[in-house]
DNA sequence: TGACAGGAAAATA
DNA sequence: TATTTTCCTGTC
């Protein structure tokens, strides 16, 4: 029998060492779908919505739907990384590196569910960040099931069952311009299995299979690899990225080839190294 | 209102 | 193989 989870509420408390920033790391760029509150931020999170809040090193979370472990939450937020071990392991490549991670001090890669941050960075291309959110928000809305958190409905992000049998009226309204095709093709040839499947390969496996999906280059790639798929050592390169990795380390050539001198840089905390600089760059001097 | 922002893929050299 | 062009929507 089906269990019915709407009306469920849980709160759990994680404590964090002092550096931690829920801030930072929800808002560093690298999650689309956070919604910013009075009584905290609300992050959608498989089949419930969780509502963080961080007073000094204590981490408030309720779950709105199906409950949630501590476990869980830890690791989505990436609360389980060696922040000391990252951090050194940078310092010590790049001596630059130092005045970088000390402005995005506190942020943590999180680790999302590939199959929506596929979409979330399909719907990305050439698209600038509150029209990726607006997008990704409309879609969730279409498919229609989520919760309502304070007197707000929120909705959760859709998954393959539901995105399969999306109808041509709908996808329309999300104007995705030419990043339609992909997403048909995405959401009618892949499902979550596919991530399962190759979760376990080599990094190089892994890329390759995403270069694969139709829409899908070196960046995305490399972002769905960071974000969701737990590589570290990917980095995916943006205008951003580009324009920072000239100026501060005379780094030039194409965003690809920008991708492995950043890898071969920065080594297996490479992911880290790009993360902080994006914040660095969006945020420093503003 | 025209310039500009933002990656992948196809076209071209 | 490396560079250039095309694709589309939204914002200022």
């Amino acid at each position: 029998m089906q269990k019915r989870y709407s009306d469920l509420q849980n709160s759990i408390q994680i404590s964090v060492s002092g550096d931690f920033s829920l801030q930072k790391t929800l808002l560093c760029g690298q999650i689309f779908r956070v919604f910013e509150t009075e009584n905290g931020f609300i992050v959608p999170f498989n089949r419930s919505l969780l509502k963080l809040l961080q007073k000094k090193d204590e981490i408030y979370c309720t779950s709105y739907g199906k409950p949630v472990s501590q476990g869980e939450v830890k690791k989505f937020l990436g609360i389980n990384d060696d922040i000391n071990d990252i951090n050194g392991e940078l310092i010590r490549k790049t001596a630059k590196f130092s005045q970088i991670i000390q402005y995005g001090e506190g942020l943590r890669i999180m680790r999302q569910n590939p199959y929506e941050t596929t979409i979330s960075f399909l719907f990305s291309i050439q698209n600038s960040i509150p029209v990726i959110k607006r997008r990704l928000n409309l879609l969730s809305e279409i498919v229609g099931e989520g919760i309502r958190v304070d007197g707000t409905m929120y909705y959760f992000s859709p998954g393959s069952e539901a995105l399969k049998n999306l109808d041509a009226q709908s996808v329309g309204k999300l104007h995705l311009g030419f990043r339609e095709k992909w997403f048909v093709d995405f959401v009618q040839n892949y499902d979550e299995t596919f991530f399962e499947r190759i979760l376990r390969k080599s990094f190089e496996e892994k890329e390759k299979k995403l270069l694969n999906i139709k829409g899908v280059g070196k960046k995305v790639a490399h972002c769905i690899l960071l974000f969701s798929m737990n590589e570290l050592s990917a980095f995916p390169v943006d205008v951003w990225i580009k324009r920072g990795m000239y100026e501060l380390f005379d780094v030039k050539g194409s965003s690809k080839k920008i991708t492995e001198t950043g890898r071969g840089m920065f080594g297996k905390y490479a992911g880290y190294a790009q993360e902080y600089l994006f914040y660095y760059l969006r945020n420093y001097s503003k």
